[in-house]
DNA sequence: GTATAAAGGATTGCATGCAATTTCACCAGA
DNA sequence: TCTGGTGAAATTGCATGCAATCCTTTATAC
């Protein structure tokens, strides 16, 4: 057999690629997600599809109503709160076990993270966000726990989402700043530092977050996700 | 429309099935799970036999290997540890909401759930594993965040598989009496002692659990499903 | 002019078919 | 007996087709 038998497939791809796309704003809450169409752009049948949209409706980005096709989903001002919430918890305890774990190399991967972050601080506002998301996803990853990696990457997501929704621009600014700080009191072993400035952090992002930008009905967009389904077609990640 | 729109559907349904079988050890660790035999078995096809798969794999109860077919998951130890820890954290922090959460009614419905318990007490062994597991639930459900139930009920599942494969007979025997107790906390509002009720509890139910029991091989004895298939086939829940 | 009804189109739910991959059994050769 | 390889059977990966459901538009009645 082939070493590499990690091939991620082609579910995986566009589960990734929707998943990209809902982040970065160019699927916004709300549009529908026909399978015909999707099928077409990405060039598959509707059976890969379904299932990608299966995953990111269990993901808690994707709605799926009975009959009645996907959407971008749309939480509600009141499951955004209890999400934030649930977050800074949930986050407490990827700093523990971070902490746990801290040595030299994970210090490295998390500066290396925090130099793209700087790196992308002009570019595009919903790339930013894509990339502060991926900060508290990489800090989990180093906790070495899959099964709270993929708790925080849930929840992770699903906040970018929200922000979408009702965040107002510029909202990460100072994000970068704070990732930095957290990274110093990790690197000393800090771990009531790290814990109180993520804390701090989240409310933060959380609490710029507090306005109902109410937003226009369901519309059907897809041509914007063009570019991330020729990567797929292309056999792209 | 009719009033009924939360009709579960057959996917629901099977995967229900399937989840109950693993749970009571119907299905044991390491089983194969050919698509065709379970369609068959099911009165289904396929397609909604892969979905139900699916959904099991993502709750951790199966795994899914590309081009080789299902199989009921056989968590390492080390996995089981991890879990076993996270659940302590993860179940402090619905410890905490539902103690803010405290109403009569709340009281009552655990104190119904214990009935059903201390009624099965000499059921077969299986039923009252996934009963302890289903009063940990019940108590998530009582926390209020959909999402943190989520995520109780994915870890509740996946311990209760971890114990089948790990843990000795009799293992939920005090568990019962464990369970009065935290409800009492509960009762009176005392946060710290349910908490640590929880916590002993929890780590009582893993410590029982350390002896590695190998297992034979994978084997394939899915006539054990029928009961559950049957009740499928026939609309039942 | 509003409201209700019916028809037509669009979209999902599910089953089935075919190609690709894996698994297993069998057999040759050392 | 053990190793290695070859072919057939079993199983999954994916696409497609048909029926069922839902949505929209048009037509008809009041």
């Amino acid at each position: 057999m082939k070493a590499a038998d990690k091939a991620k497939h082609r579910t995986d791809m566009i589960s990734s690629a929707l998943r990209s796309a809902i982040l970065e704003r160019v699927l916004m809450p709300g549009m529908k997600l026909p399978e015909d169409s999707l099928g077409e752009r990405f060039g598959v049948s509707r059976t890969l599809i379904r299932q990608s949209l299966e995953r990111l409706a269990a993901e808690g980005l994707v709605e799926l109503r009975r009959n009645k096709g996907a959407m971008v989903a749309k939480p509600s001002l009141e499951e955004a709160r209890d999400l934030f919430e649930l977050r800074t918890q949930i986050e407490d305890l990827v700093i523990s076990r971070v902490i746990k774990n801290m040595s030299p190399e994970l210090l490295a991967e998390l500066e290396a993270h925090l130099a793209k972050e700087v790196e992308a601080e002009n570019a595009s506002e919903p790339i930013s966000i894509r990339l502060a998301t991926e900060f508290h996803i990489l800090l989990a990853k180093l906790a070495g726990s899959p099964v709270l990696l993929r708790y925080v990457e849930e929840i992770g997501y699903r906040c970018g989402l929200t922000l979408s929704l009702y965040a107002r621009p510029h909202s990460t600014d100072c994000g970068i700043q704070e990732h930095r700080q957290i990274i110093e009191a990790l690197s000393k072993g800090d771990e009531d530092a790290a814990r109180k400035l993520m804390r701090h952090h989240l409310t933060a992002v959380a609490d710029r977050a507090l306005f109902t930008t109410e937003e226009g009905g369901p519309l059907l967009y897809l041509d914007a996700l063009e570019p991330y389904a020729k990567k797929v077609r292309d056999g792209g990640a």
